[in-house]
DNA sequence: CTCGATTGTCTAGCGGTGCTAGAATCGATC
DNA sequence: GATCGATTCTAGCACCGCTAGACAATCGAG
């Protein structure tokens, strides 16, 4: 069974291939260039492979979503426990989003802002994605204030952090005030 | 030079008739069912007249986004202005922003979400964008609070507005939940 | 009232998209 | 080394945004 065994390794890493060019891609030109021919061209594969791995262009979207929801879970957990007290550590995490979104732009886009087929706020939620909420729930759920349900509390908060991201890289708001709104939305949101 | 003048009417009638129908088939099967085609098709011309009124399928989002930016300018306006007291105002204010977006997703969607070519927080912002920000400007300039920038206080509160009316719609928020965040968002955020 | 010029509109087609049927090729097994 | 199943490719579909060039309708001059 070793043959087979070996040929799955290699279908396996094809696919991480996929998911990695596709991502990079989309980075360096944006995910309007991420098409089916030149992902196959950059893999080196024809086309019809990428489809023997995923159902369609969305499924890949859909992939790359879920690395990056993994990799921002890491990363707003290394941003809250770097910092010391409460409002040091809500700010930490704030920053951290607001910096991951700006950095990663495409895989930013891949989890919000595109279609990639994935479920939310429901039972068949992708692990990923609801790792990610729960590392928001970790920090902001200590800050919620009396008598109110630490997840809503969450789900408020994230979304002030999304809307900030998405504007802000839409260029809708004035870029020198980036700092000021994170402090006041910090300040204000918080119950510290 | 009647003649003349009424072909100029005609043409500005088509134009509207142009957008009209854009966003009513975007409001009926999305935007990804509005292609050049099918708007065609459905005022009758040929497609090369749409680019004799438009560059491009861009301008076209972009006409439908400013005619949204401005009838929205007027339901916050009618909201803020239907309620009585600071909190009452800004709480009506919140409530008719998440509606209207809720109500006119193709509309929202080519003001935020897609590229209908605009610009923003900028000297060139069309006249309706900057109306809009106004009509939010008046009622949330006032609970700003001490030493905050109104127009600062705006941007993060209209952030949180638009966070939540993407993430409510694309499903990733617990949809009972609406109510108690948008409360908890005007409670905390402004100062009352 | 006719005729040429101008304006307006349409047909047809370009290069691109996501996706797939069926041919061709590869490689593990006998 | 031949066979046969799995894998990959070639070629093509219907659709996209957009445009060149043919055509028709309209206007102004004689």
């Amino acid at each position: 069974m070793s043959v087979q065994e070996r040929k799955e390794r290699e279908r396996a890493s094809r696919e991480r291939l996929i998911v990695a060019t596709a991502r990079e891609l989309a980075e360096q030109q944006g995910w309007d260039a991420v098409t089916t021919r030149r992902l196959a061209e950059r893999i080196e594969y024809s086309q019809p492979v990428l489809y023997s791995h995923f159902r369609g262009k969305r499924e890949i979207i859909g992939a790359v979503a879920l690395e990056g929801a993994a990799e921002m879970a890491a990363v707003l957990r290394a941003a809250a426990s770097g910092a010391d007290g409460r409002r040091a550590r809500v700010a930490a995490l704030a920053h951290a989003y607001l910096e991951f979104a700006e950095r990663n732009p495409a895989v930013y886009d891949a989890l919000f802002q595109l279609d990639g087929g994935l479920a939310f706020a429901q039972e068949d939620t992708p692990e990923p994605l609801k790792d990610a909420f729960a590392a928001l729930l970790e920090t902001l759920g200590e800050v919620a204030g009396e008598g109110v349900h630490p997840a809503l509390f969450t789900e408020l908060f994230w979304s002030a952090l999304h809307g900030l991201a998405t504007l802000t890289r839409a260029g809708r708001l004035l870029p020198e005030g980036a700092e000021q709104r994170l402090d006041l939305l910090v300040e204000r949101l918080a119950v510290l």
